[in-house]
Order: C-alpha cells, then structure tokens, then sequence
DNA sequence: AATAATTTGCGAATGACTTGCAAATATGAG
DNA sequence: CTCATATTTGCAAGTCATTCGCAAATTATT
C-alpha cells in the first residue's frame, strides 16, 4: 500500500458521498499528479476496495465518482444525485440480486456489473427554488 | 423537422438496440457533420423524441448512446449490454415508477431522472469464451 | 550493495463532445 | 415573389476527463 492508495483510501473512507477523480486531485491531503491518481484510482477499484459509476451533471460534467468499499463481497450502495446543490443522497444497499439473478435466469446472461442512481432536486432545493419565485 | 432530424429520428427507431453518437456518425444514411449530430441528438431527447444513457465499456470508451422513445410519456427501457459482443439486450419497459415514488416520500426530493443498465456476458458469449480453452 | 519490479510526475495525446462563426436554408409578412 | 428574420449547418478549433510514454524515484529481491 503506497503513500498515494493510502491517503486516496483514507478520503474515501471518511466521505459521506462519492467523489469525483477531480475532487480528489483538489483535496488538500491528495498531493499526488493526477495521473496517480488515475492509476490509483483503478487499482482501489479493482482491488475491491472502491467502488464507481459514471454521472453526467450539467455543471461539472461527466466524470466517474468513487465510493469506499469495505469488502468485495459487501454489498454496495446506490445514490440520488441532486441537480442544483450537487449533494448525493444515499439510498441503502444495493438490493437488486434477486431481480439480477431472475434476468440472468430468464435471458441466460451473466451479469458482472449493474449502474443505478438517481437525478433530480433534493427536499432543500425544491424548497429553495420555489421561494426564489 | 429538417433532413437531420428525419434521419437520425428514422435511424433510432429502426434501431433494435441504442445506437452511440459515433455511431451515428459513421452509419450511411447519415451524412452531417458530428456538430449537426450531436446538437440534434440533443433536440429530439428534449423534444421527448429520445432517450439517452452513458456506458462505459472498455473497448469503446465512454459514449452516451440514444434510442427511439414514442412518446414523452411512454415507458422508456433498460438494457443489458455484452462485454464482449458489444450487443444490448432489451430488459423491457422501465418498472421503477413505485420504487421512485416510495424514495421520493422517504427523502423528500423530487426525481428527475434514473439510470439503470447491467453489463455482462451474454449466453452467446459465455459459451464462445467457454470453448476458447 | 546490485538487480529487478513497481510507482510516480510530467507533458503530451486521446476521444467524446462543444462552440464560434459565417454560409446555407427555411419561414413569413407584405 | 422578395426582402428581412430566424434556424440550421459545416468546418475548424476548443474543452475536458482520462490515458499514455518515458525517465526518475521507490520499493522489493537476491
Ligand atoms: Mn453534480
Ligand atoms: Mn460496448
Ligand atoms: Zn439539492
Ligand atoms: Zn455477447
């Protein structure tokens, strides 16, 4: 474990949200090039210790965005994604085997990976843009 | 409606999978400029005249890919895509709406949109790679 | 210590998508 | 039809996240 897994590691950790490749390579305790980052980044994941989907906002863009993941085996979370504070919103555990298996059953795939998430205005948005009228 | 938006809008409905941009681009019938396609591409999914999701598969990158949708208020599908065939397979109508409903209650925000895809190998492909040993 | 393998930083490249702008088309009032 | 206005297009250049080549720096092995 080198100096740059470990810190992009500890980040991860101590999120409450996923976070974006460039975020890290702002963060003050990530001084690492952003390719290390990168590579990193991939190595985390393929490791089973991070976890990432790709979310295209209309303020920053597509990026991929990078949560910790304590076991291979743990189940991983999905999120809402709010348009306007960017603030994600986590939605519990992934609960999708059962279906997954049904779908694998009735079209004779094998599923290695499922994206999920959700767009829109979180509680306090909607509040706030609503007074703005 | 003007020749481009013709074509591409007569491509996505013959179309049995979603088709990339790229794709697009480079499919006979369509002969304009990347600009035209994409700013039209970006004009029928706001017209309600299509739909669109980003993927991520290792041998084509990262594209966002588009299918035909009937009607603003018609169910849109969910896919499975192979790894290796580079096939979509269709998962049918989106049955989300009460699991969205139920989380918008939870949490109190409003849901805009959802993603939702699986990635894998198809039964074609498993059985090709099976016998490649 | 000497050697081999892995990781890093830097700068350049990639690839999807976007944008500025002037030419081409379409629309439409008179 | 005719001139004026609005929309669409092609081209070339730009943007942005991510990747790559390569040599220097670290780390692991012998
Ligand atoms: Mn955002
Ligand atoms: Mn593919
Ligand atoms: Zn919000
Ligand atoms: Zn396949």
């Amino acid at each position: 474990m080198t100096k740059a897994r470990k810190a992009l590691l500890e980040v991860l950790k101590t999120s409450e949200e996923p976070v974006s490749a460039s975020h890290l390579i702002k963060h003050p305790s990530i001084r690492f090039d952003q390719a290390t980052v990168y590579r990193n980044l991939h190595y985390l994941e393929e490791q089973g210790m991070a976890d990432s989907f790709i979310l295209h906002c209309t303020e920053h863009g597509t990026e991929r965005y990078y949560s910790y993941r304590n076991r291979e085996d743990a189940s991983h979370h999905h999120w809402f994604h709010c348009q306007i504070c960017h603030r994600f919103i986590d939605l519990g555990d992934c609960r999708y085997d059962e279906q997954l298996s049904r779908w694998e059953q009735a079209y004779g795939f094998t599923v290695c990976d499922h994206t999920f998430f959700l767009t829109g205005l979180c509680k306090a948005c909607k509040s706030s843009t609503a007074s703005a009228n």
